[in-house]
DNA sequence: TTGAAAGCGCTAACAG
DNA sequence: CTGTTAGCGCTTTCAA
């Protein structure tokens, strides 16, 4: 009960095998092959249920119809909502997804990498962590499509899409200073990477801009990988030792659901006087008493602009024209609850 | 700038491609290969950077050390983070995974298992839709190691990690009733799967032990895929048309999280007299105020037995011990709050 | 200890 | 219009 090959096609059908190829590839008409032949093997194709063996073809060929997707973390929502958005696109297109998560580990994400490469995977779609971008270069040396997307590496020549961190946390914090916030915690996580220092940015210059002057003490930076405890006892610490904090900005998503279930243990209660903004729109934050305002990126769009990026790269002839390099930059929108 | 092969690395050692393939493959103690030449032709491979070809050795070997998932929905919490920790442990396996959504589309879920066929992937982990059995039987005897999950497919041989739904639906169910509760409504999805049908088994049973009469106003089946606004017509006009409800069972995560927010649309406070209990924890009940109770899966624990399952299928020898059939049914935890 | 060579299944010149 | 054939890069048997 082997799965059939194309011999046995050909051998049934009493054609040769390349036949049966150019017929398989739609090459029958070009090739003018007679109706009757191709409507023989086909038939035959049917009745054995064959199915070209890709990995045979993509040693031919080169190209495995496969994208390796890598991501801080799958189940992170953020990148699952993008990993389905972009599933669904690429399958749509005949291309296969392979994904990897790299906890913002730079050796784990070199060695993902790697692996991608000696499987051959067409393009590339990466959440960058610090550290790769010899690898990123080395891959669009040899001329294989790559999309960036969450974080930019500056100084790279690569194609990426991004969302307009500094703008989405100047318009969050802002919004806080005009409600009459003077003292705004910002709670971020201590990874140096782009978008998460473009959001600090963004803070930043909204104080500023408004003559307000950020003070360190307003600050925490949570280690990337703390447990659930440990960034626990760090909040709490910000909030007790602070007494007159009287807005938080939290710049990802799941810190701000950490600092939620924080703020509930300590009954500090959200209201006109204690402000909350999260970076991400999630159910958590709408369903929330109160509900939270958050920094809301368009998942969707950028799904849309990656997938759109690399099927144009992935369908332009290889040697001869140098693509431009796509820089995307889309708008996040504040949204007040 | 090509990709060094295996035969570019023998011609640089001077010793055939065969030795350099032995080294590669951990053989060249065996073999006896001279301590000289294993050290010089690593150096040169190091040198080169050189990595095999999976796909030339996919072919040679026949396998391709790739996993195929295929779920749901991967930006459902559930399955991403089953996603996440399976490819965690197949990755230090040396395996990838290669994830597909079905949308709970037979025929889409079809096409997938055909595509991961021509891609030779090595195994499959599935979370099967109803209509997919044919396929999973041909799997089976093609001997290709085949885990399920989330959902039974009641009478086949096939290895699967479920969660007791039947339980898991009737604790929860009892302790409504056991809070006093006489009319509690029962929200689920209209799919006929065997995870679903057994969590709407455990409600109905648990009503009955009590003497309490299932009725049929207080159920409400809503079709799979609607959207949020048809979902809240829906689950309003269960409501509204239902005032006596005084509990509520989400038999979701999903419509749960829809449900929470149609109850707050509608002013409808969850308190002492009216409940809400939903299935699958997420940080969304837990920060709801009031909290949610869930009925808990074991999520860590689902995708431990999964990838043991596959990963001890593909290290067995495959021709000769027919193995045993691995039927996991983990307990569900009702977390009261 | 090492090398030569067959072949995994398919594509695509090239030759009729 | 269709067939022959040379590889794609690797593993592995058989020989030396």
């Amino acid at each position: 009960m082997k799965a059939p090959s194309i011999k046995d096609i050909a051998k049934k059908a009493e054609v040769s095998i390349t036949t049966v190829s150019f017929i398989l590839n739609g090459k029958a008409e070009k090739m003018r092959i007679s109706k009757d032949v191709i409507k023989r093997v086909q038939d035959i194709i049917q009745e054995f249920g064959f199915k070209p063996n890709q990995v045979a073809r993509s040693l031919r060929t080169g190209n495995t119809k496969t994208i390796g997707l890598i991501v801080e973390d799958i189940s992170n929502p953020f990148f699952s909502g993008i990993a389905r958005r972009i599933e669904d696109k690429a399958y749509k297109k005949g291309y296969k997804i392979s994904y990897s998560s790299t906890e913002n580990d730079a050796v784990k994400a070199r060695e993902l990498i790697e692996m991608f490469k000696s499987r051959k995977v067409d393009a590339y779609i990466i959440a960058p962590v610090p550290g790769i971008e010899e690898d990123i270069k080395q891959l669009l040396a040899d001329k294989i499509p790559v999309v960036i997307f969450d974080r930019n590496l500056p100084e790279m020549d690569v194609n990426y899409v991004v969302v307009d961190n500094f703008k989405g946390a100047y318009s969050a914090t802002e919004y806080l200073i005009k409600k009459g916030k003077k003292n705004i915690a910002y709670v971020t996580v201590d990874v140096d990477v782009d978008q998460i220092n473009n959001r600090f940015l963004g803070y930043e210059h909204a104080l500023l801009d408004h003559q307000i002057k950020p003070d360190p003490k307003n600050l925490i930076k949570i280690p990337f990988g703390s447990s659930e405890e440990e960034t626990n006892v760090l909040l709490k610490d910000l909030f007790v030792n602070n007494p007159d904090i009287d807005a938080v900005f939290f710049s990802t998503n799941y810190l701000a659901v950490r600092g939620l279930f924080c703020l509930k243990e300590m009954n500090k209660t959200i209201d006109q006087d204690f402000n909350v903004v999260a970076y991400d729109d999630q159910d958590v934050f709408r369903i929330h008493t109160p509900p939270i305002s958050v920094v809301d990126q368009p998942v969707e769009e950028i799904a849309e602009k990656i997938i759109d990026i690399i099927l144009n790269e992935l369908s332009r002839d290889k040697n001869l024209p140098k693509s431009e390099i796509s820089k995307v930059v889309l708008p996040t929108k504040f949204i007040e609850r």
